[in-house]
DNA sequence: GCCAGCATGTAAGGAGTTACATGATTAT
DNA sequence: ATAATCATGTAACTCCTTACATGCTGGC
């Protein structure tokens, strides 16, 4: 086996998510890609195609052309035999990136001292409504995913980010009462 | 005031250390900026040097020069009150990006279908621990803030992270139980 | 008349990285 | 000897984004 060409992990997730289903075009990756968006960065329409034509030219995966009347021609692309042998190997082989976090949140809070007390306030506040709209979003994915064992590993995926998402709205929710009041003095002058 | 600049949140970053210290070194602000690691992305040597010639352009920092024997010359940093101006504008006023999560280990275990029992018990037991670790560090971190009114907000972020860390490090281990047994049959070959 | 959906693609650019370069000092 | 600390800087590159371009169909 040649050496592992240094692939970024959204190619690997736009060729994991091919091993989940038979045929699908950038178009229909667009939508399937929508479901890694609560526990990683669901990439741009553009990211989608471009990686396409690189795993293609990996000879990762295959595609048809299927003329559409009306419609632009589309492409379906299937995995290939070397393309699910990349990923077995990128799944068991490769060393595991860490986990990227950018809590704009956190940051803001991070520098308080220079925020009026009601503004950190709502700044929580807000974050707190935001992941609530998020598990709502989350809670529905999972249920559609029910307990079929095709979908086994997005359902264990899906019921961490349940709890990751609700022990966030905890964790926030208790850092409020100890937010300064807006009675207190103001940050210095400065 | 002028319109606000589209600089990037890593910019607003340093600036914000800087308004926490008197005058930091691009040098010292890697360290500085080593505390943000458990809830950002602690930018590289060179994007701390390239940030800080930026906000120097915008008038945002300052800086004096000063000479060293044997050492090389250091350009020690300051804010000036138009950059804490821009860092309050930010804080009050600009629109709070998205949390980024990128969790290369979710990433895999979604496509688990493609790996073998025993490399998905090791990927969550080499997360545990290494988010342990990750933990004991921050401990270290929260306990050298204190109670000091001066790192407030710092304190605060390092006790969001304590429990987030908690959190996943648990919600992981619920997990492990769940994997498919080493016995049960492998996935599909293909 | 306008927007959404289907379907792909290019262009331009920003954010961020790794690797390298320099060079004195001090500790192991 | 070798490595770490101090101290800054450049070069090359990747990932990923936004915005734009095209064009037909169907629903409101």
């Amino acid at each position: 086996m040649s050496r592992a060409e240094p692939v970024p992990p959204t190619a690997y997730a736009i060729l994991g998510l091919l091993s989940m289903a038979d045929e699908l075009s950038g178009y229909d990756l667009r939508r399937w890609a929508r479901a890694l968006r609560f526990f990683y960065v669901s990439p741009a329409q553009s990211q989608i195609y471009s990686e396409l034509r690189r795993l293609a030219a990996l000879g990762w995966v295959a595609h048809r052309e299927v003329a559409q009347d009306g419609l632009p021609d589309k492409r379906l692309y299937r995995t290939t035999p070397e393309g699910t042998a990349a990923l077995r190997h990128w799944l068991e082989e490769s060393p595991v990136e860490p986990p990227v976090l950018k809590h704009s949140v956190a940051l803001r809070l991070f520098f308080g001292h220079l925020a009026r007390p009601e503004r950190l306030r709502t700044l929580l506040d807000d974050y707190i409504s935001r992941t609530r709209s998020v598990l709502a979003d989350l809670e529905q994915v999972r249920a559609e995913l029910g307990d079929d064992p095709q979908w086994r590993f997005p359902a264990l995926v899906g019921d961490w980010g349940l709890r990751y998402y609700a022990a966030e709205i905890d964790t926030v929710a208790a850092l409020l009462p100890r937010l300064p009041c807006p009675e207190e003095p103001p940050p210095a002058e400065g």
